[in-house]
DNA sequence: TTTTGAGTTCAAATAGATTTGAACAAAGAG
DNA sequence: CTCTTTGTTCAAATCTATTTGAACTCAAAA
């Protein structure tokens, strides 16, 4: 065998388990299951990885592999490593519990945070335009708590992120 | 219109985009959008609510809504009232943030995190068990750092609580 | 400039999860 | 005891999200 063989050897047992285990982490994220591959198989490869070697040994397509690792870099998951030999790209994991959380927060949490309190805001505008609906001031309660719940959505994160940190 | 009007109507513009609000919310949670509306009618609702007012003013189906609200219960998101008039429940929302962190981290996280253990530990076994392999210093490495990921997440969540507590 | 190989895109296929609806169970009313 | 009402279950239908694969872009090599 040359020296590109490990590239191309079906997944071992254990390979394979480690990579279930991943897959099960980003399901409770709510990503797709190749998100979870891809990132397995980097996190428990001593080498960096092509989106090649991602498609042969995983069995994905290159769509699959393409987007996968789109969305793994706009979460900070994973970076290009420098090793380019020749044109081609290779990724590496990155492997900091808070960098991960960090950027989880960052892309998936925050968002939904804002267009929430947006939303908020529009509804407690159409309770504030209710004429004498006997129902408003219940309503404007339950809004109220609402915004409680986002105002600590907003202290809590920032403190995890530093938690995991440590 | 007699007393029962109000079960019957169809849901108000305001109520809609509040349910609409918590199907938003849920999906983030991974949670079925039924289980959105479901527990947004009860929270903007300032009376408790059976089964088939579910049912009708949401348009869903018997199903639907007894499942839903199975699930709700478990995770202490909803509780009968006490209001049994003649033999059918009603059922009102548990409006306090921390327990319903504490309930969803009860029951959608920590069954995973044990789980996860396992795997970890089982993992760990194989490593132990590999001959000499060259890189099997390099796996003990990354499997213990998912322990401590998993270890990170269990001091966490209690912290977690605790602050949405106050 | 042309050719080659790496990577991206997106419409269609597929897989997976939710919802439905009809049959069923349980319990009070008559 | 039987009828009626309330709620549950689960297989089939539906819906949503992911994956595929072929066409395409881009850049480097020749």
């Amino acid at each position: 065998m040359s020296d590109g063989d490990r590239s191309e050897k079906a997944l071992s047992d254990f390979e394979s388990q480690v990579i279930e285990f991943f897959c099960d982490g980003v399901k409770i994220l709510g990503l797709p299951k190749s998100i979870g591959e891809i990132y397995g198989l980097l996190f428990i490869s001593p080498d960096p990885i092509s989106l090649d070697d991602l498609v042969c040994r995983l069995g994905i397509s290159k769509g699959s592999a393409s987007q996968g690792l789109r969305t793994l870099r706009e979460l900070g998951a994973v970076r290009e490593a420098e090793v380019t030999s020749g044109r081609r790209v290779y990724y590496e994991p990155d492997v900091e519990l808070k960098r991960l959380v960090g950027g989880f927060i960052k892309e998936q949490v925050r968002p939904h945070l804002s267009s929430g309190e947006e939303k908020l805001d529009s509804l407690k505008k159409m309770v504030g335009d209710m004429p004498g609906d006997v129902r408003s001031d219940f309503y404007a309660g339950r809004l109220e708590r609402l915004s409680r719940w986002s105002s600590r959505a907003k202290v809590v994160l920032p403190l995890l992120q530093k938690f995991l940190g440590s």
